[in-house]
DNA sequence: TCGGTCACGTA
DNA sequence: CGTACGTGACCGAG
């Protein structure tokens, strides 16, 4: 058998057909081969550098990766789809419906009845131009001529999706090529790559801290149901007796709030920092308050999920995706809010380490280079971009702080109103770029991120819509919404392209990427390794900013170090 | 059983 | 009336 070779970065479409074969489309040819080992082939394909072209990573690529293979280049449809088209799904329906500029398919529709199928014709594309229905129930993969066609849809959409980048404008004060929304195409391919990864690679979990900790914290692991309701009650218990030591159910906020008004506590809700102020002379209210700590423990990171999310590999994994909302990645398995107090618990086996590193600052920065404000980015040019701000502010570094996060938040009252006017004399472009996004989220109206993410404020609306409000609030919501996903839209482009450059630094070892927290990586590795990863994290910002920001004289900082676990501070 | 609300963790 | 997200408990409607 001949294998194909390709140029470097050629667009490749690789469609594995279980139990037949591989099949490829490129340019405009394509090629198969029956074998029991498909990933074998596409490793070897591998060594010509393709640019894979799947649907979506998480269908494809999860058995890559199962089998060591890490492929170093790809453009996923599913996430460009997203980008481009504003879309909050990445299936192949919506992402072919969307290139094609046809309505988007019903997402219930994957399940479906065999009655239901019933006019669906044995070609991929149905007369309206969707995908046929029995297709994308795995009909692609009944044998290889199928899986040639199915890569070759695929390959359309990227041609399609390719030119609809080609379109986008390049928002760098001095545009190149390959132009920004081009290369947010390719980090953002690569974010979807490095979730299905982050799915598998896991985070590592000492148990033994962990399982200590919540001893201490919630008491012992329970062996029964018996034992969850006594260590419940345990734990009620030291708050009941403040209140006269009757049961209550404190987990109803209303008992709670009726509970406090009986001792002369009348509070609108019971939330922490509203009960913060009493909790100095009430003992009650302490109790409730550290009650509330430990029931969060108990019930969200607690022995279920030690037992749910935790593996016999004593390796943490949750569900993650590229891009939702204004383009973050998110995860599941409470990744992305584990209490500080649980990070000592994340700790690799003995040899290796945590190369742990953080943005400083990202979204001021990110604003003074996505606005193209001069003097914002001036500030930028600082380690600590908040005192040059306060020196043009005439403030104190914390009042210029607050007024930089409120400017970003779509905050108007309070103490940050009088240092926002002082904002608009200093920074009249950032401010004014806000105000545009604002002004397009309160009419409505869709915007596209620096790096070219479409957002989609009619999706919003229809979430606020359910949410009722009067129409001036749901008005004031798009708004600020807008103003905040231009900032957190970007900053979110700049972490995953910094990321792809980490991710292909670290390929040919046994580094690897294992939590992304939105201005936080942390980097697994053998411990005499970490310097030279630390070097990959640092070099790697340098050369995603200045293709990023480039022209902007915007500075990014990161602040990057070595520990044993993630508790450990810079 | 499902959606809404409250609450709270991270950034 | 400062943003985003994920999770869990409870409530009330179906």
């Amino acid at each position: 058998m001949t294998l194909p070779t390709f140029e470097p970065g050629t667009p490749v479409v690789p469609v594995v057909a279980p139990g037949h074969g591989l099949a490829l489309a490129w340019g405009s040819s394509t090629w198969a081969t029956r074998t029991p080992d498909p990933v074998g082939t596409l490793a070897q394909l591998e060594a010509s550098h393709p640019r894979w072209v799947w649907w979506r990573a998480r269908d494809t690529a999860t058995g890559w990766i199962a089998a060591g293979l890490r492929p170093r280049s790809c453009w996923d449809l599913g996430a460009v789809g997203r980008l481009v088209h504003g879309l909050d799904r990445d299936d192949p329906a919506a992402t072919w419906a969307a290139a094609h500029g046809l309505p988007l398919p019903d997402p219930a529709e994957g399940a479906l009845t065999l009655l239901d199928l019933e006019g669906e014709g044995p070609e991929p594309v149905r007369a309206d131009g969707q995908l046929s229905r029995e297709w994308l129930r795995e009909g692609w993969c009944s044998d290889l001529e199928s899986a040639q066609r199915w890569a070759g849809l695929a390959l359309q959409v990227h041609i399609r999706q390719s030119a609809e980048v080609a379109r986008l404008p390049d928002a760098r004060p001095a545009p190149s090529t390959p132009s920004l929304p081009h290369l947010t195409a390719l980090s953002e391919s690569m974010a979807a790559l490095l979730a299905v990864e982050l799915e598998h690679d896991g985070l590592a979990i000492d148990r033994d801290v962990l399982e200590a900790f919540l001893t201490a914290t919630v008491g012992p692991r329970p062996r029964s149901d018996a034992d969850e309701v006594a260590s419940r009650r345990a734990r009620d218990e030291l708050v009941w007796r403040h209140f006269g030591g009757d049961p209550m159910d404190l987990r109803n906020p209303a008992t709670v709030r009726d509970l406090l008004a009986r001792h002369g506590i009348a509070v609108p809700d019971t939330r922490s920092w509203r009960l913060e102020a009493y909790a100095a002379d009430s003992p009650g209210v302490a109790a409730l308050l550290t009650w509330r700590k430990t029931e969060r423990i108990a019930t969200t990171y607690g022995w279920s999920w030690v037992e749910r999310d935790i593996a016999g590999d004593d390796r943490l994994r949750g569900q993650w995706s590229a891009a939702e909302g204004a383009g973050r990645m998110t995860a599941s398995a409470g990744l992305h809010n584990m209490p500080t107090e649980l990070r000592p618990a994340v700790r690799p086996p003995a040899g290796r380490v945590l190369v742990r590193a953080d943005l400083g600052q990202i979204e001021p920065r990110v604003l003074a280079a996505v606005s193209g404000d001069r003097a914002l980015a001036a500030a930028a040019g600082e380690d600590d971009m908040y005192a040059p701000v306060a020196a043009a502010l005439r403030s104190d570094r914390a009042t210029a702080k607050v007024a930089v996060l409120a400017a970003m938040y779509g905050q108007t009252s309070g103490p940050a109103g009088e240092a926002l006017r002082d904002m608009e004399r200093a920074y009249p472009v950032a401010m004014a770029y806000l105000r545009e996004a604002e002004a397009h989220g309160r009419r409505g109206a869709d915007l596209r991120t620096y790096g070219g993410r479409l957002l989609r404020l009619s999706h919003l609306a229809d979430r606020l819509a359910r949410s009722g409000g009067a129409d001036s609030t749901l008005a004031h919501s798009y708004g600020r919404f807008a103003r905040n996903a231009m900032v957190q839209g970007a900053a979110a482009e700049l972490f995953k392209a910094w990321a792809a450059t980490v991710r292909a630094g670290l390929a040919d070892s046994d580094a690897r990427i294992v939590l992304c927290l939105h201005d936080e990586l942390l980097v697994e590795c053998r411990a005499d390794d970490a310097d030279r990863v630390s070097g990959v994290v640092i070099e790697g910002l340098a050369r995603t900013a200045s293709w990023w920001a480039g022209g902007s004289a915007v500075r990014f900082v990161a602040d990057v170090a070595t520990v044993r676990d993630w508790s450990q501070a810079h």
